[in-house]
DNA sequence: CGTCCTCTTGAGGATAGTCAATTCCAGTGG
DNA sequence: CCACTGGAATTGACTATCCTCAAGAGGACG
């Protein structure tokens, strides 16, 4: 995927890389930093789809929509590279594995969506901000090296209070209750698991296993 | 898709049709009827995903996980023929027009997700059911020729409950606010949209536009 | 004619929102 | 070096939305 992504493109915290509302003609990969894709609702509140991290690709779904629905924003200060849609094209021809990676990946994306759905759904707040760390830990610690428990986390509590969908206000009191319950610590930006496995059972949640699918199409040969 | 399927099997409403914490071999192509991925949360509550309706093909997001977290439920009576999954690797190679356009399909689902996952995060209940009965015209009244108000709509109270994520107790209640206010009309699993301009303003969302894409791969020519 | 599912309605309570005031802190410019 | 500034975090009082529990009515089907 870098080899064909354009040069890198530096933005600052808080900047929307990708605005809504229009017909798009290229992708973004993340190289370095956290983004969002966020969505606006008529009424001027902000929601965040989802935390995207460095390796992922922004701005697919916008592919299906006249006029996409979300924006993608920076949440920490963030590198990206611009990927351009005939390259998405050409490898659906000559890149039939990795076309179906990509797709696959997708999956996975709607597969995180349908659980955060089900939270927001069925889970009261407290719960959903215990699953929202949990989930950030496994995806960190694998690229952190060893498993670790402290992350670097760039989010402001107005950003996780969108994510899991309540008032910053709200998340300030739940946060504090997690925190007295020695369940986790955040300092200066540094959010650190203490308990993981009482947070596993506040989140209610079983641990995150990607398929190991046996489906893809063979790597094309050279010839 | 019609002619890589198999044999059209029938199941009654409230089966599931596929259940979860399994990996899968096969997709399911929705033939007639109505289903409806549905997630079970620890403490036995239902949530329903999104709605299926005929030409759709159901549990693509479970190739992602080890254990896929949805089951499939029929909401009306259905007939549906299986896919098996060899017959996607060999799309991805042979067919890079219809693999490209089975992701772009899967990128709308998620585009509704999103949809819903805000509104979830963001809007009241009465907000939801509004923007759901929206987002079921729409999607019907292609299908039934001219534009038609009028909707067989199978489900149950408690099934719509179910997708907007709140009790059927307090669904009854905000049915029978958009009854009074002339919105719409529900009686015999017969749904009418009385004022389609009112109800789209009490959903506050703008009518669903599809992308017209000009990334796809031509159709390979035979050779 | 009973049984089960669905729908309906009411009372009281929990979760989360709104409004508002205050503190903390990092960055900026004097 | 320090005051200024704006965002971020914190706390309290009051309110709204939605849930729980409960009981009952209507209808389909054996």
């Amino acid at each position: 995927m870098r080899s064909i992504a354009g040069p890198p493109k530096r933005y600052r915290r808080g900047v929307i890389i990708r605005s809504d509302g229009r017909q798009v003609q290229s992708l973004d990969l993340l190289v370095e930093g956290w983004a969002s894709s966020a969505v606006w609702t008529s009424d001027g509140q902000r929601h965040l789809i989802s935390v995207n991290l460095p390796g992922d690709l922004l701005g697919l779904p916008a592919l299906a929509t006249a006029d996409s629905l979300d924006s993608v924003v920076a949440l920490s200060p963030v590198v990206i590279r611009e990927v351009r849609i005939e390259h998405l094209t050409r490898m659906f021809t000559d890149q039939p594995r990795l076309a179906a990676l990509l797709f696959l990946i997708s999956q996975e994306e709607r597969a995180q969506s349908m659980e955060r759905l089900t939270l927001m759904a069925r889970a009261n707040a407290k719960t959903r901000l215990a699953t929202l760390f949990v989930r950030l830990q496994e995806r960190i610690a694998p690229s952190a090296g060893s498993a670790t428990n402290c992350i670097a986390c760039p989010l402001t509590q107005q950003d996780m209070a969108d994510l899991i969908g309540i008032t910053s206000v709200h998340l300030n009191t739940i946060l504090a209750e997690l925190k007295a319950a020695g369940l986790v610590a955040l300092d200066q930006r540094i959010l650190t698991i203490l308990d993981g496995q009482g947070l596993l059972a506040a989140a209610g949640v079983s641990p995150w296993r990607p398929a190991t699918p046996g489906w893809l199409p063979e790597i094309k040969q050279l010839h």
